[in-house]
DNA sequence: CGTAAAACTTTTTTT
DNA sequence: AAGTTTTACG
């Protein structure tokens, strides 16, 4: 692209509309742009990038984009990159996390911390204030550690240290104990060479502030910055950006304060609502026309929204057909809703209407996406579920990578502690409350406890065992430095026999623990690969802190054809066909929380998230919800959602409302162990990601006439296998489901 | 010391 | 309902 002559450059920036190429040619200067949703804020940004690059001559690595997430970032990267060709490759596009891991791993020893620190993540964090409350003795009926660790983040996000808490507090008994242990925390932290998320934050702000020339090389390396989601940044991002923007003011923001839905976690929608007051000389572009929803569904969404008083008036406006109506069902319960649900995708399919990649179930709580993912089990349908459980919290995930923590930092007691008895070396409890009592007293770390473990005192027997720990962990860090970070990882699932202890347990639970190992070796591969293209050094460091950042919506492969099963938050910024908004009843969405709050605006921010959902759909919008719902083993009876009631009846389709039968399914079908069965098989194979793209066999082990077993529907005899262009269509004659047709990649049958 | 059973919470949303 | 933590016992 960048030979072409100059003619044929200027024309992409024409296809943009006079508001859009606004917000392009204003490259000098702060800049808001306020991006209604479906707007085309994206191709804005890619274009500005492009333009800045290209017809001002910026070097690319001047150029800082920060977006929400690292799939926004890496689909950013790869449109400039197809826009200017290679040069994109300097530019630098990460989120808020990831530009901070990267300044402060360099940086990071003047405010001394060790630069190779270890990211603690929710789970650690909880472990890390549970010791913190014990040592304190902490009345954690009084003090819930959760709560702790969410005042200290919110703490965190406005830049408040303990310090100042202790002062804000006053007389507040409460507060000042609190303030404590913030502290308290803090130390530990450090003690550990470990920051949480939201120090990452934090501490680069404090870096800029006490290093000058730090921030002075950084304010000349990002002369153009551009932020993403500026609704949902929080003050101290707010502080880190505009400390880099201070110098010369090309800071450019693009927000909708109508999608800001992060108040919970910190973010202070003033940033985007006073951004002019900021920078008074701040140009303010807004973008109404949309380009992505039919007529009915931007109207639904107008008028949702239109009920919030606290907000910039606009209304979206498209130029797109109007489209069909918005589907709303009713049904006695959330089973019936996610059969309807999921039988509707499975008839849109089969009748060449769409591509499952094209739908998307979005509901309030992950908890709801049990009975959706059932019935696609059920049906057949490839799902992916976001976000819920982790793939990285998982047990066996994080024994490992615990093992490779101690290796790179260990001063990570929490690491060490957490597999010195993984696998089981006869290390009790009483032994490691022995060594810590140990370590806090000579004030050294847990590991080097254990190096001085004969010096112990009454430790006993267990002495022996302890050296041996420390020897093993001695000789992987001796290897560490010559070994990539898969032959380290390898190295230790050999020496623990980890995966040995696993297969003979020989259960489904295991079998799907050793696929989960299988994928985290295969991630240590791609992360090398990765790096080795980027021509940046692939340790152990780097591959740790790329697994704490990475969020589950990042692993989300558009070029796999699966449902999407997620949250209203985690579709912010996404776009599908067809979208299913699901459990739309008060007490769900909006959730009772906020019905019942006092505060006024947290319905607002309920409402606003609404919006989000309700304009994530292109063309087909359907909106469920259940009379009766089970909510964490009590059965609710709850209302239609108040932001139903808001959408203009005349925009609605009712369809034929609540089902009277309740087809009784086979029992054995429905029973909680087949379904965590097929979970586990569905999991197993999803993780081989050839598995949905290509997905088809060879050959089958199995024929006509065969007897096969299915997860599910158990034992039959296979009738008839048809070879389709993707996969084989197997029909089975089971004995107790009776006749199903199935794909055999999907299926897993089993020759018996 | 380790396992199994029983009791006790949990309740939004996430980088 | 499901996960976590405590308790009891071998």
């Amino acid at each position: 692209m960048r030979s072409n002559p100059k003619g044929e450059n200027m024309n992409i920036y024409e296809t943009l509309n006079d508001m859009q190429q606004e917000a392009v040619y204003h490259t000098e200067g702060p800049l808001l742009i306020l991006a209604g949703a479906g707007s085309g804020k994206t191709r804005v940004l890619t274009h500005r990038i492009a333009y800045l690059i290209e017809e001002k001559g910026v070097q690319p690595w001047n150029i800082l984009a920060i977006t929400f997430t690292n799939k926004a970032a890496q689909e950013m990267r790869e449109r400039v990159d197809r826009i200017v060709g290679g040069d994109a490759g300097s530019v630098w596009v990460s989120t808020f996390h990831s530009t901070c891991v990267r300044i402060l791993r360099r940086y990071i020893d003047r405010l001394g911390y060790d630069n190779n620190f270890t990211i603690y993540d929710t789970d650690d964090q909880k472990t890390l204030m549970k010791e913190v409350c014990r040592k304190m003795n902490v009345d954690t009926k009084l003090f819930k550690e959760r709560a702790l660790l969410a005042a200290i983040s919110h703490a965190k996000d406005e830049l408040v240290t303990p310090d100042e808490m202790e002062r804000n507090a006053g007389g507040d008994f409460k507060e000042k104990r609190i303030a404590e242990i913030y502290r308290e925390y803090q130390d530990a932290l450090r003690r550990n060479n470990a920051l949480d998320f939201d120090d990452l934050i934090v501490k680069t702000v404090e870096l800029f502030q006490n290093c000058g020339e730090v921030l002075e090389s950084y304010q000349e390396r990002f002369r153009y910055i551009m932020v993403d989601e500026y609704q949902d940044t929080n003050t101290a991002q707010f502080k880190f950006v505009s400390l880099l923007a201070s110098k010369y003011e090309n800071l450019c923001v693009v927000g909708d304060d109508d999608q800001s839905i992060y108040k919970f976690r910190g973010a202070n929608i003033g940033n985007i609502l006073g951004f002019e007051r900021v920078f008074p000389q701040a140009k303010v572009v807004r973008l109404e026309q949309n380009y992505r929803s039919t007529q009915n569904i931007l109207d639904a969404a107008n008028e949702v929204i239109s009920n919030n008083t606290e907000r910039k008036e606009k209304r979206l406006w498209t130029e797109n057909p109007e489209g069909e109506k918005i589907h709303f069902r009713q049904f006695m319960n959330g089973f019936e809703e996610a059969e309807y649900v999921i039988g509707d995708i499975a008839k849109g399919r089969r009748e060449g209407k769409l591509n499952y990649r094209d739908c998307a179930i979005l509901y309030r709580t992950n908890a709801q996406s049990r009975l959706f993912e059932e019935k696609c089990l059920l049906a057949n349908i490839p799902y992916k579920i976001v976000g819920g459980v982790n793939f990285y919290a998982r047990r066996e995930i994080k024994d490992l990578l615990s093992y490779m923590k101690t290796v790179d930092n260990a001063a990570d007691d929490l690491a060490v502690r957490r597999i010195l008895n993984v696998p089981k070396r006869g290390i009790g409890a009483t032994t490691i409350t022995r060594v810590q009592n140990y370590a806090d007293e000579m004030q050294i770390s847990f590991y080097d406890a254990l190096c001085t473990a004969d010096k112990i005192p009454s430790i006993g027997r267990a002495a022996s065992k302890i050296e041996g720990f420390v020897t093993f962990i001695q000789s992987l860090k001796s290897k560490a430095q010559a070994y990539t970070v898969e032959e380290i990882l390898e190295e230790i699932i050999d020496l623990t026999g980890y995966v040995d202890e696993l297969k003979a347990e020989d259960t489904e639970e295991s079998r799907a623990r050793i696929e989960n190992i299988d994928e985290l070796v295969s991630k240590t591969v791609t992360y090398q690969e990765t790096m080795a293209a980027e021509g940046r050094e692939a340790d152990l460091s780097g591959f740790l802190e790329e697994i704490a950042l990475i969020a589950d919506i990042d692993t989300v492969d558009p070029g796999q054809d699966y449902v999407l099963l997620m949250t209203l938050h985690s579709a912010k910024g996404l776009e599908f066909p067809y979208v299913y908004m699901a459990g739309m009843e008060d007490g769900i969405f909006p959730s009772s929380m906020c019905i019942f709050s006092s505060d006024l605006s947290d319905m607002e921010e309920e409402r606003r998230l609404c919006y989000v959902g309700i304009t994530r759909a292109m063309k087909e919008l359907t909106l469920t919800c259940a009379q009766q719902r089970m909510v964490r083993g009590e059965t609710q009876y709850n209302r239609v959602s108040r932001f139903v009631r808001e959408i203009p009846r005349e925009l609605v389709e009712m369809g034929h409302t609540i089902r009277e039968h309740k087809p009784k399914i086979p029992e054995e079908a429905s029973s909680r162990n087949s379904y965590m069965q097929m979970r586990m098989a569905f999991q197993a194979k999803a993780f081989q990601p050839q598995n949905f793209k290509v997905t088809k066999a060879e050959s089958l082990d199995y024929d006509v006439g065969d007897t096969v077993r299915h997860v599910k529907f158990g034992v039959g005899i296979v009738k008839n296998i048809v070879e389709g262009g993707r996969d084989y269509e197997v029909t089975v004659d089971f004995d107790k489901a009776g006749v199903k047709k199935m794909f055999a990649g999907f299926a897993k049958l089993k020759k018996i």
